[in-house]
DNA sequence: CGCCGACTGTCACAGACCTGTCACAGGGGT
DNA sequence: ACCCCTGTGACAGGTCTGTGACAGTCGGCG
């Protein structure tokens, strides 16, 4: 890697016309290929144009605001989102990592700031791409949407769909059932349920060799459950 | 019962006793675990015991002020803090900012708006600290909760995990019997047991090469315990 | 419009695994 | 040498997870 390293591109969305140009021109110096929009709609329009790899969002717009724009995205879109809450409006951080968002940044912010933002976000984003991923024999292609074991097609449910592409964009990594609940069932639960070792017990029915002892879909005691990379 | 995650302490420093006792009742409802103290001397005094993971700190405090309380505790801890602001004045927030803090928050405050940048903050934080830490041949992996010695998995009870993560935290530090039982426990003994020895004893046999003759976890007699750093 | 099957969430329960406690031995510090 | 502190092994009770059954829900299909 490294002498044809495709430069990123990203998409600025932000209708103060001052922060939006400063912004640019700070990207750009840092190597940054940059596209702006003004409005939410521009933004979603060029969004669809120019297929950026990171978009980095204001949460105050003109017309539909930031996490609405977050969430129409996300409704079709997996790339990486950014978002720029200004100190005064308050509680979002929340729930803009709730509408979907992958970090916030707060207001006044300085490029260098959010340039290194950027680079962590499309970093664990490079890692958890978007095309297809093998934990052994299970090969899970998210763009088709498909899970094969052994070149095998599988069925699974919606659910148990949901579960394993949570799980694998973080392979070796443990998450806790509450985790695994605002991920894939976007609720927060307080107390206890069997759901998530229900939903997990049959998702190992299909994907793994010898259900009883699992060893793609580990559990961590005392924890969750964690996908294991292969080996 | 489901406590699986552990629920995040944090210690309010605030003088006014009605603004002190409205945010942590709030807070507390919020489902975190509060402590407070109502001057600068108290509060350095209860992080020292208490070993809070987030502080939230009034900058008005008659004696030492916070942004002195801020950077006395920056000398020792890494823990993040917020700022309570009276004004929204730029200056306290760039003091603010400089003295360590790693948000502010401009009073009057309500008690979601806290909760939402105390949960920001620590998201934050755990995605910083979620990275590896070696000690020795000791391997701890926070993001997969797998414990590795000489490049071998160790399986640690849920309990004896926690009390690693905790002191591995703390590097070099002794942390006391009282101090690892609101840690790792979060209940608050008062009185004597043995049950910090025998999980300490437990994490031996399995993290020690010699478990009669430590070298990573000391004992601090008369104190507690403590993780050494290599070498 | 109604039936039917598939999918989900809940429950109860058993078993494996932990854990807190106790008593006691041994060692370190003063 | 003495005393307090810590290490240690056993054990009973408790906790957590896996699992099968069941009922409610939803959407598809006739």
């Amino acid at each position: 890697m490294g002498q044809n390293e495709r430069v990123p591109s990203l998409l600025l969305i932000e209708d103060d016309d001052a922060i939006r140009t400063a912004l640019e021109l700070s990207l750009t110096r840092q190597g940054h290929r940059v596209a702006t929009a003004a409005s939410g709609e521009d933004g979603l329009k060029l969004l669809r144009e120019q297929r950026p790899d990171l978009i980095v969002l204001d949460v105050m717009l003109p017309g539909i605001d930031g996490f609405e724009v977050c969430r129409r995205i996300r409704r079709t879109d997996q790339l990486p989102i950014i978002l720029l809450t200004a100190r005064s409006d308050d509680i979002d951080v929340v729930v803009g990592l709730e509408s979907g968002a992958d970090d916030y940044v707060v207001k006044p912010v300085q490029g260098r700031v959010l340039d290194a933002r950027i680079r962590a976000v499309l970093r664990r984003g490079e890692r958890e791409s978007n095309d297809a991923a093998a934990f052994g024999s299970l090969v899970i292609d998210r763009a088709a949407m498909t899970v094969t074991k052994n070149g095998q097609d599988l069925q699974l449910t919606p659910t148990e769909l949901r579960l394993l592409l949570e799980l694998s964009r973080r392979p070796g990594q443990a998450l806790s059932r509450q985790q695994l609940l605002r991920l894939v069932w976007e609720h927060d639960y307080l107390g206890d349920s069997r759901l998530v070792d229900a939903c997990v017990q049959r998702l190992r029915a299909k994907v793994e060799d010898v259900p009883s002892s699992p060893t793609l879909i580990r559990t961590v005691r005392g924890v969750g459950y964690r996908l294991d990379p292969p080996q």
